[in-house]
DNA sequence: TCTCCATATCGTCGGAGTGACGATAACGGA
DNA sequence: TCCGTTATCGTCACTCCGACGATATGGAGA
């Protein structure tokens, strides 16, 4: 059996996604060396002898930001291998999702890069390789797996309140939602949230319950992000 | 740097999904090589120096079914990588999906092995290296993308009734779909399916109107399969 | 204490979507 | 002509949803 074919390099490249601020963010690393130096990048690194993809990508994310014994769900998102996309030669990377709740800090340094929380805008960031091509697509992910899954509650702390979890669909489908009806339908769905039986107080307005994540696997009638399909109202 | 890093070879593994008898079938070649040497297995092949993933995917698609000139639509389902999965070494996959519509014949034989269709049923089918996994997830991923996106009518050469889509639907999910129900949804769904004007005579009752493919790349109302999670009737 | 404000939570109402299923249409064949 | 079969349209009750009003419950300030 002939042996001709190209040899490759596999690497992880993570997406790790919080809500920050109300906002949508990613950790980025800034390239300490070549090629793309100085430019932001996804961290990453390569995939070990006798390492299979998703601990790769666990160990990484443990190296990058510093939490041990917390196993986020770190989900496969796509492939990528284009010829050329790695200067150094041929490397091909598979990119996970990672969701993590609003850290005090992404304890950079514990690797070799300095990491931050970066926000995620509607358009490109610059970022080294086809990384902003993958950060795309991650995000995009995301906002599916929000419908019809309980990943949401991976980006709070428990116990939340309804509104933190409001507050993460927004930041992530990047709309508004109206907090009655979020509500209705969050606790309607069997098995997303369980009440703790707390209350905790804001600065101002009323206590709000608290929840914990349920045992749903799936969400069950699915939260919907707004679609703009409306039957275009004739005019006049 | 170190380049210390462990290499790899890197295969394309194509689940090619048709609908034969009003069931789901996938197309098998069976191996001429060890190892797993007379086992079927997904059709595939290793990336070459120079080639994209979606590139060497439509290759082995071409090679595999004969098929020229045509473009199916090729979706990366996922990659798999676990040390171990392939005996000769350190080999990654990265699997794709492809529909096709009910071909005469496979076209067995343009490449090395006998290709061959074979029923999708509900247990392993005791394919080669950790195929039975891909293929299990790449079904999935086809009954997920029935729901909202117009990959249904792939299945179908047009022109087609809404007949021959609905046996596209209860052989890929598995279930029985009331055709009433059905016609009423899918021809609501704005541009799904166009109809052509013209009728198809069966060789038993009233001739159906024929459709094509409209241009949504998106369902919306989306036709979501049947859930059980019914309310749990009380018993009493 | 009373008022105001902000947020949480509950209710109401009309419209869209759906599953169950009846009714009718349009063929081929007995 | 009658019948079986498939296609297509209609009806009805029920659920779900978005828009939005109403009420609950805290803190801050008059």
């Amino acid at each position: 059996m002939s042996r001709a074919h190209a040899t490759f390099e596999i690497a992880v490249d993570l997406v790790v996604l919080t809500v920050r601020d109300g906002r949508l963010a990613v950790l980025l690393i800034e390239r300490g060396n070549e090629p793309f130096r100085g430019r932001p990048a996804l961290p990453g690194g390569f995939l070990r002898a006798g390492e299979d993809l998703l601990d790769a990508a666990a160990r990484e994310l443990a190296e990058e930001t510093g939490l041990r014994g917390i196993t986020p769900d770190l989900r496969q998102v796509a492939t990528y291998a284009a010829p050329g996309r790695d200067p150094r030669g041929r490397v091909a990377t598979v990119a996970y999702l990672a969701i993590l709740p609003d850290l005090p800090v992404p304890t950079a340094g514990t690797d070799a890069a300095i990491a931050r929380w970066a926000p995620v805008g509607p358009g490109p960031d610059g970022l080294a390789f086809d990384h902003d091509r993958i950060l795309a697509d991650a995000v995009e992910h995301a906002r599916r797996l929000l419908e019809d899954t309980p990943l949401a509650t991976a980006f709070c702390r428990e116990p939340f309140t309804v509104a933190e979890l409001r507050g993460v669909y927004e930041a992530v489908w990047g709309v508004a939602l109206d907090p009655r009806n979020f509500h209705r339908k969050v606790t309607g769905v069997p098995g997303y949230v369980e009440p703790t039986g707390d209350l905790r107080s804001l600065p101002t307005g009323r206590p709000a319950a608290l929840f914990r994540r349920g045992p749903a696997e799936a969400l069950y009638p699915p939260l919907q992000r707004p679609r703009r399909s409306l039957p275009a109202p004739q005019g006049d």
